[in-house]
DNA sequence: ACTTTAAACGATAATAGTTATTGTTATCGT
DNA sequence: ACGATAACAATAACTATTATCGTTTAAAGT
């Protein structure tokens, strides 16, 4: 599935997105990974984030108080953002809608790299205070 | 339709947004309404801006390049975004799949907002370079 | 009209997320 | 082992946004 060979922490960073469902920031990620590499910078965190978006092995998913969120999983499928806490979760997307949506642009002659499809509200967890 | 009543600057800030098609940044509603208000400043923009989606009277719609862009029109659609020249442009989303996600989550006990579709992709301009 | 009170503003400083730079270290191919 | 290239840490630079603060404007009440 991975044609590239990884650095040791290039490899850690990608991994530390991909088996978290948290959706999460750079920072996290830092800070996940100091304890596992002590000498880790923040720069090449950032540095590798970029790199995974440019290749398509990660998404950006949105920025949430200013801050951009990453996923791992690139397959499609859509998102539910509280705005509250900032917690990001999966959803499914009807196939009909992605189709509908990409087919609307193709007419245009655009090419569709995506559809995101975002759900914007308040979790169960923060509506009971 | 408007209840409150704002002041002249304030007033001009959301007509600058409502009246174009760009989905503006901060920046360029600012340059824009500088004829109009030579003394403008900036923070004014921002001070709106923040107000005004408070309130609800305007969306924003994604940060592109790091520059959050807005959006005038409040009632439910989509948006194409050029990947390539960073332009936002309308669409349709068919109301049944918007219906869709939103009772997914509100299914899980959670509050829906708003259910936001993009397509991300490059517009017909850039493709011809 | 005059005063009082609060809102809105301009100017500017501060914050914070992200990106660029630079010198060094590790990796890979020969 | 040696040279070339990629990856890195540390740190500085950048930039969009937010906060502060003193002043001005507008509104409300008398």
């Amino acid at each position: 599935m991975r044609t590239r060979n990884y650095s040791r922490k290039r490899e850690a960073v990608l991994e530390m997105i991909r088996s978290c469902k948290c959706h999460p920031t750079a920072a996290w990620v830092y800070h996940g990974l100091r304890e596992q590499f002590p000498d880790l910078s923040l720069g090449t965190v950032y540095r590798n984030l970029v790199l995974f978006k440019q290749e398509g092995t990660i998404l950006s998913v949105a920025t949430i108080d200013g801050q951009e969120r990453f996923d791992g999983l690139v397959d499609p499928h859509g998102h539910f953002i509280c705005r509250t806490c900032g917690a990001i979760s999966d959803m499914d997307v009807p196939a009909a809608l992605s189709r509908d949506m990409a087919a609307q642009r193709q007419l245009q002659q655009c090419r569709v790299d995506r559809v995101d499809c975002t759900v914007y509200g308040t979790c169960a967890a923060c509506l009971q205070h």
